[in-house]
DNA sequence: TGATCGTGTCATACC
DNA sequence: CTGGTATGACACGAT
C-alpha cells in the first residue's frame, strides 16, 4: 500500500501542478507532510536519501512494514515537493485554457449497484449531483457550502468533460480522499495503513469500475468536506474564479466523459512497459502532440490490479495521455494550451511513438558484429529505472545539476514497479517484444544521448572512446531510434538479448541468474548481460556517489560559514571585553588615587599614588602597600651575588 | 580554443 | 567466491 499511496500522492501532486497551470492554487503540503512526516525527519542526514535501496529491500519495505531511511522514494517525494514549489513560484498564469470536470466521486462498492443519480446529504456529493441535474442550482449550493465546508470546491469548466485529465484526475482525487477519509476514521500510523493495502486497492479498482459509469455516484456517508478541506485549500481568489467558471458550466457534459477509464487503464498499462500488453495497447503516431494514446481491443475485464497500479504509476503526462483515448485527444488540445504542454512534451515523451514493436525488426537489421565492440560510455538511462513514478518534476530536473536526484528517486527502486510488471517466470514472452523504450526510460532521460532524435534534429553521434570502441557503423546510418538508444541497448539488441537494459539492471540477482542459465545464452551474450548489469549498477552508484560528494561539499561549506560566523562573534566579544576591562582598570586607578589622596602618612602628608597602591585582601580588607618597582632586578641581583659568594666559598 | 561541468565507465577496495 | 556498493580516476561531450 505504500506504493499505492505513493502513486496516489503523486497523482495529487500532479493534479496540483495541473491546477497551478490554470491558476488554481492547491495546498497539499499538509497532506503530504502528514503522510511523509515520519520520513522527513529521517532524511536529515546528507545523502541519506540518495543511496539507492536495493530492490529486495525495497520489496520488503513496500509491504508497508517499514520505510527504509534511505528509501529513494524520499527523493521522489522531495523532488515532487520541489517541483510543486517551482510551479507555485511561476505564479498563477491565466492560460486561455479550460480545464474540465474535476468531479470528485466518492464511490463505494455498494454504490456501484445503483449508480443512478441521487441526492445526498453530503455536501460534496450533493453539490456534484445537483450540478448534474441543474448546474445552476448546483453552483449556488456550492457557493453556499463553500464558506461552511472551508475549501470545498468543484471545479468544472466547459471543456473539461472532454479533457482526458479529468478521468485520471478523478481517480487520483478520489483515492486520495479515500485515504484521507480512512486516516481520519482510524488515526493509525502509516504502517497500519499499509497493511490494508489490498483492501484499498480493491476499493480503488471498484471505484475505477464505478467511474466507468458516467452517472454520478453517491458518496459514502462520510463527511468528505472535512477531508477535502484538509486536502485542498484554495485561495479565495481562485475560488472566485472557479465560481465564475462553474456558473456557466454544463457539468453533465463534463461528467459524461468520465467513461473510458478502463480503456485508459489498459492503455496506461501498455505504455508502462508490459510487453504482453503491447499487442493490445499500441501507441499511435503522435503527429505533433504527444497526447494520443489509443487502446485497441482491450477488454475491461482484463484490467488487472497490476495494470491499475500501472495507471497510478503514470504521472501527470501519462494521465493526460491515457485519457486521450476515444475521441478525447482533440479535446485535450482545447483543454490545455499547447504552450503548456510544450514543456511537458519535453519531458521525454517524444519517444513514445518509437515504442513500436517494429523496432525489433528494424534493429534486427543491424549486424551484431557492428555493435559487439562497442564499449563504455553507453549512456544508459537507468535513472528512468523502470517504472518508477514519472513526473514532470523529474524530467524537469534533468537539465540541472540536480538531475540525478530524480534518477535516484526511481533508480534502483524502479524495479519495484516495473520489474513487478515483468513476469519473472514468463520471460520468454520478451523474446519477441524487446522493449528498450519504456515510458519511464523515455521520460527520465537525463542525458544528451536522447530526446534529440525525436525532434528530427541532426544526428547525435554516440561519443565513444575511440581507442576502445569502433564506430557504430561505417556504412549504415543509424536511424532515429538507434541514435536514441544507449550503447548497451544497441549491443543487447545486436546480440539478440530479449531484455532491455532496465530489465537487466533492475531484475533481482536470482532472476538474473535464472535468465543467464535458462535461456541458452551464448558466453558472449552472458558476458554482455553481466557487463550491462555491472555498468548499470555502477552508473547508479556513481551518481549516488557524486551526489553524496556534493552534499558533503555543501555541508562543509555551511559548516565553514557557521564557524566563520562564530569566530567573528567571538572576536567581537573579545573586543568588547577588552574595552570593558580597560574602563574598569581606569576606574580602579582613579579610585585608588582618590583613596590615597585622602590618606595621610605619619608626617600628615597625603600618600603619593606613585609610591603606594591599594590591595584588596581576600577577607575584603583594603591594605595600602608601597610600590616596589625594582624588586625583580634587585632580587635577581641578590641571588646572583649569593651564587658567586657560594662558588667562592 | 581552453576551462569547466556533467556523465559514463573502469579499476579497485570493501562489505 | 560472488554480487553489490563506494569512490578515485579517466575520457568524452556540451557549454
Amino acid at each position: 500500500m505504500q506504493k499505492a499511496k505513493k502513486y496516489f500522492t503523486e497523482g495529487l501532486i500532479q493534479l496540483t501542478i495541473l491546477l497551478s497551470l490554470i491558476g488554481v492554487r492547491v495546498d497539499i503540503d499538509s497532506y503530504l507532510s502528514g503522510y511523509y512526516s515520519p520520513l522527513i525527519e529521517i532524511n536529515v542526514g546528507p545523502s541519506s536519501a540518495y543511496t539507492q535501496t536495493p530492490f529486495h529491500n525495497l520489496r520488503d519495505t513496500l509491504d508497508g512494514y517499514s520505510v527504509h531511511p534511505k528509501c529513494p522514494e524520499l527523493d521522489y517525494f522531495f523532488a515532487s515537493r520541489r517541483l510543486l514549489d517551482e510551479v507555485r513560484t511561476l505564479g498563477s498564469p491565466r492560460f486561455p485554457t479550460q480545464l474540465s470536470a474535476w468531479l470528485v466521486h466518492q464511490v463505494s462498492a455498494a454504490d456501484q449497484a445503483d449508480c443512478g443519480p441521487s441526492t445526498n446529504n453530503n455536501n460534496n456529493s450533493s453539490s456534484s449531483s445537483s450540478g448534474l441535474q441543474s448546474p445552476g442550482d448546483g453552483v449556488g449550493d456550492d457557493r453556499e457550502h463553500l464558506p461552511d465546508s472551508g475549501q470545498e470546491v468543484y471545479q468544472t469548466t466547459h471543456e473539461l468533460g472532454h479533457g482526458p485529465c479529468s478521468a485520471g484526475a478523478c481517480v487520483f482525487l478520489k483515492e486520495a480522499s479515500e485515504n484521507d477519509v480512512k486516516e481520519e476514521e482510524e488515526p493509525a500510523p502509516i504502517t497500519q495503513h499499509t497493511h490494508s493495502s489490498t483492501l484499498e486497492q480493491e476499493s480503488l479498482f471498484e471505484d475505477i469500475t464505478a467511474l466507468s459509469n458516467p452517472v454520478i455516484h453517491h458518496p459514502p456517508p462520510i463527511d468528505i468536506d472535512q477531508h477535502w478541506s484538509n486536502l485542498l485549500s484554495l485561495s479565495v481568489t481562485d475560488l472566485d474564479d472557479l465560481d465564475s467558471l462553474v456558473a456557466d458550466t454544463d457539468i453533465t457534459s463534463a461528467i459524461s466523459q468520465n467513461v473510458s477509464l478502463h480503456d485508459a487503464m489498459v492503455t496506461s498499462a501498455g505504455v508502462s512497459g508490459v510487453a504482453s500488453e503491447r499487442g493490445e495497447a499500441r501507441l499511435v503516431t503522435q503527429q505533433g502532440t504527444l497526447f494520443r494514446l489509443e487502446s485497441i481491443g482491450s477488454s475491461h475485464s482484463d484490467v488487472s490490479p497490476g495494470m491499475a497500479l500501472g495507471l497510478a504509476a503514470l504521472p501527470f503526462a501519462s494521465v493526460c495521455n491515457l485519457t486521450g483515448n476515444e475521441s478525447s485527444h482533440s479535446a485535450l488540445g482545447g483543454c490545455l494550451d499547447e504552450a503548456v504542454f510544450d514543456q511537458i512534451n519535453q519531458l521525454g515523451l517524444e519517444g513514445l511513438d518509437s515504442m513500436d514493436s517494429q523496432l525489433m525488426s528494424s534493429f534486427g537489421n543491424i549486424a551484431p558484429h557492428a555493435l559487439e565492440d562497442l564499449d563504455s560510455d553507453s549512456g544508459l538511462s537507468l535513472e528512468s529505472s523502470s517504472g518508477g513514478p514519472i513526473s514532470p518534476g523529474s524530467s524537469e530536473m534533468s537539465s540541472s545539476s540536480s538531475s540525478s536526484y530524480c534518477e535516484d528517486e526511481c533508480g534502483a527502486t524502479g524495479y519495484s514497479s516495473d520489474a513487478d510488471l515483468v513476469p519473472s517466470k514468463g520471460i520468454a514472452g520478451y523474446t519477441t517484444a524487446w522493449s528498450p523504450f519504456d515510458l519511464s526510460e523515455s521520460v527520465w532521460h537525463d542525458h544528451s544521448y536522447s530526446s534529440t532524435a525525436f525532434l528530427n534534429q541532426p544526428a547525435v553521434t554516440l561519443h565513444h572512446k575511440g581507442i576502445k570502441e569502433e564506430p557504430l557503423s561505417d556504412s549504415d546510418e543509424p536511424t532515429l531510434d538507434e541514435r536514441d538508444m544507449s550503447r548497451d541497448e544497441l549491443r543487447a539488441r545486436a546480440m539478440y538479448i530479449p531484455f532491455s537494459v532496465l530489465q537487466i539492471v533492475n531484475m533481482p540477482v536470482e532472476e538474473f541468474l535464472e535468465v543467464l542459465d535458462g535461456h541458452g545464452f551464448s558466453p558472449e551474450q552472458v558476458n554482455l548481460l553481466r557487463d550491462i548489469r555491472r555498468r548499470g549498477k555502477n552508473k547508479l552508484a556513481a551518481q549516488n556517489c557524486r551526489k553524496r560528494k556534493l552534499d558533503a561539499i555543501t555541508g562543509l561549506q555551511e559548516e565553514v560559514e557557521m564557524l566563520q560566523a562564530q569566530r567573528d562573534r567571538l572576536l567581537r566579544d573579545k573586543q568588547v571585553t577588552a574595552k570593558t576591562m580597560g574602563a574598569v582598570s581606569q576606574q580602579i586607578k582613579q579610585l585608588t588615587r582618590d583613596v590615597l589622596a585622602r590618606l595621610r602618612d605619619g608626617s600628615g602628608q597625603p600618600l603619593n599614588p606613585e609610591r603606594f597602591t591599594l590591595q584588596c585582601g581576600a577577607n575584603g580588607r583594603v591594605v595600602v602597600q608601597p610600590l616596589r618597582r625594582p624588586t625583580v632586578t634587585t632580587s635577581a641581583g641578590n641571588k646572583t651575588d649569593k651564587r658567586k659568594k657560594d662558588k667562592r666559598q
